[in-house]
DNA sequence: GTTGACTAAATGCATATGCACATATATCTG
DNA sequence: CAGATATATGTGCATATGCATTTAGTCAAC
């Protein structure tokens, strides 16, 4: 094995894997707080990006999560199922659905904003003294 | 919606959510280079973690991949499928399944490694200058 | 040796992820 | 307006993720 890769090596320098990894911890930690609402942390994001007054098409919600358009589709449905998102058609174009919370979903991401918070300031917490802001400049250059 | 906390001022501070978003856009970006071999990034990380001499006992493979046993044990299911990787129950521990890359594990990967590097240099590249060391640090401390 | 605590792994369930493909609506061109 | 083209969405398929629970093997105490 001597012309391969040692994992040592490629563990410490793929970036993919460390994003990944963190990823995957710091989720487990935001949805044991998001325990009480019972909401993943992709289900409560999704109720975020809704926080506004007017319903979005779910093309453009998927743009601004950076997902693709037909994870949405599916991640939606248990929103839906839960009356805390609705969909109608847009009338200016038939194809077009618009999703918006519903007066459940406001009050139940209201409930589970402290809850997201409390994981926030113990990641926060951890960075121990590091400014999130410029890390993250750095990280979204990666999602060119 | 005046109390309550506007998505672009989440969007900006949520770690979880900044992290989930560029794990997966890069993510599509290195399966994209893994395609012609047919692995995910997931796949290419558990082949190139089993890249040792000895078998690893599953336990210990999740942990040092940093995710869950019981995920661990349903990746592998597609991997021994395609005959890549083998795992024998431990002489010394009857519990115990130690997995271990087989010959065409072994061959593939050594496929990959080359196809990885493209999808890792263009990360690099995109990082415009950055170091990858320090930023992963910082990421390091938010997987305690 | 049998019981009981402990540990390794698998399974049931629900959700998440995205590519390839299919469908429906809109728009443009002649 | 008919036909071609473009766009918005949904579906089929395969894989990924982890919690709660179950199953099975180990080991210590007696």
């Amino acid at each position: 094995m001597s012309d391969a890769l040692k994992y040592t090596d490629f563990e410490q320098a793929c970036i993919a894997q460390a994003l990944r990894r963190v990823a995957r911890k710091v989720t487990r930690r935001y949805e044991a707080a998001l325990r009480p609402v019972g909401l993943t942390m992709g289900q409560f994001t999704t109720l975020a990006a809704l926080a506004r007054p007017e319903a979005v098409p779910l093309t453009v919600l998927a743009e601004q999560l950076g997902m693709d358009r037909t994870t949405l589709t599916r991640d939606l449905a248990p929103l839906e199922r839960r009356g805390l998102v609705a969909s109608t058609p847009s009338p200016d174009d038939g194809r077009v659905r618009a999703i918006a919370l519903t007066d459940a979903g406001k009050e139940l991401l209201s409930l589970a904003v402290p809850l997201w918070y409390e994981a926030q300031a113990e990641s926060a917490r951890l960075l121990d003294g590091a400014d999130w802001a410029p890390i993250r400049e750095q990280l979204d250059r990666l999602s060119a």
